[in-house]
DNA sequence: AAACACATTGACGCCGACGTGAAGTTTGGG
DNA sequence: CCCAAACTTCACGTCGGCGTCAATGTGTTT
């Protein structure tokens, strides 16, 4: 299989596998006499793999670490043990990315819902206004982009 | 407030405050005769306000969205309504974030666990060495980096 | 008025993950 | 044999979010 099949087989492009083979990610497993890259399904399933992997934000330095591990292990217990090690510390950013992720989305959706409340009231945005607005006054907390609304809200002149 | 005291509050620096007011993000009240940026408190909350939403990823051009959605809306309604049709917007890209970071954890996860079952056994990692362990056997589906391992797992050399 | 920290504009650099040419070479079908 | 399509390497461009340097100007203290 020459690099445009591989490259469409696996939805990308014929300049993303080269660079990745740069990075020493791939390789074709021959070329022709003429130089053309010719690749085997193992680097199909490789790339298919390295663009899941990029859902989760892992750099591509990190799946180059990832599998280089089959070279520097020598017993299968050091293979496990160092891939392990590795995924460990995979895990923690993304449970901290996680983290933060949730968080931005209880902040936009009750931004939200009380937007819906300023509209249908047809009031500017924020506390002091519509002190008695049930949405806002029942919270713990302003959420995040609540904050950024009724900073904005300040700067308009309308009835309150 | 000079521009190094209000990076020192906002905890960031003066070339991202430079920055953002090159963006068209922020703006100082006031100059010096000699040119120095004066600011007030509101610029600091704007500051902290960036620093929170960039961990939900926001880019910098939707926070200026964002911040410029005050002097396109005229009306509290239509300031309410913009705004929330942006906040959906990105609501809709943190949750696809979400989604794919979940399936990360789970599948670092699950390979985790496997391994460490792997590493116990002293086996080389994957289903044909390992084919009774109930870690592995019971599984619905082979999470995306145990993939990744059993590919790595077959370039070495052991007692299986 | 000298010393010192603090600021100013401008410009170039960097990282990651490629895109986009340009100029030449190889392959495969008719 | 010839031609278009596919491919090669080289090299510069892009985008976001700043860092860093250079040369110069300001504010404050003594």
């Amino acid at each position: 299989m020459r690099i445009g099949d591989l490259a469409r087989k696996a939805g990308t492009t014929m300049r993303t596998i080269r660079y990745y083979e740069q990075l020493g990610l791939i390789a074709p497993a021959a070329r022709t006499r003429g130089g053309f890259r010719l690749y085997e399904e193992e680097e199909l399933r490789k790339l298919r793999l390295i663009k899941s992997l990029q859902l989760g934000q892992t750099p591509l330095a990190r799946v180059k670490a990832f599998f280089e591990a089959r070279r520097r292990g020598k017993a299968a217990s050091e293979i496990a043990g160092g891939l392990s090690r590795l995924l460990e510390t995979e895990l923690r950013e993304v449970e901290e990315r996680l983290a933060q992720f949730r968080a931005m989305q209880a902040s936009l959706q009750e931004t939200i819902e009380i937007l819906r409340c300023c509209a249908g009231c047809s009031l500017k945005p924020g506390p002091e206004v519509c002190p008695r607005c049930p949405v806002i006054t029942s919270r713990p907390a302003i959420p995040l982009h609540m904050q950024a609304v009724i900073e904005l809200a300040e700067g308009t002149s309308l009835p309150g």
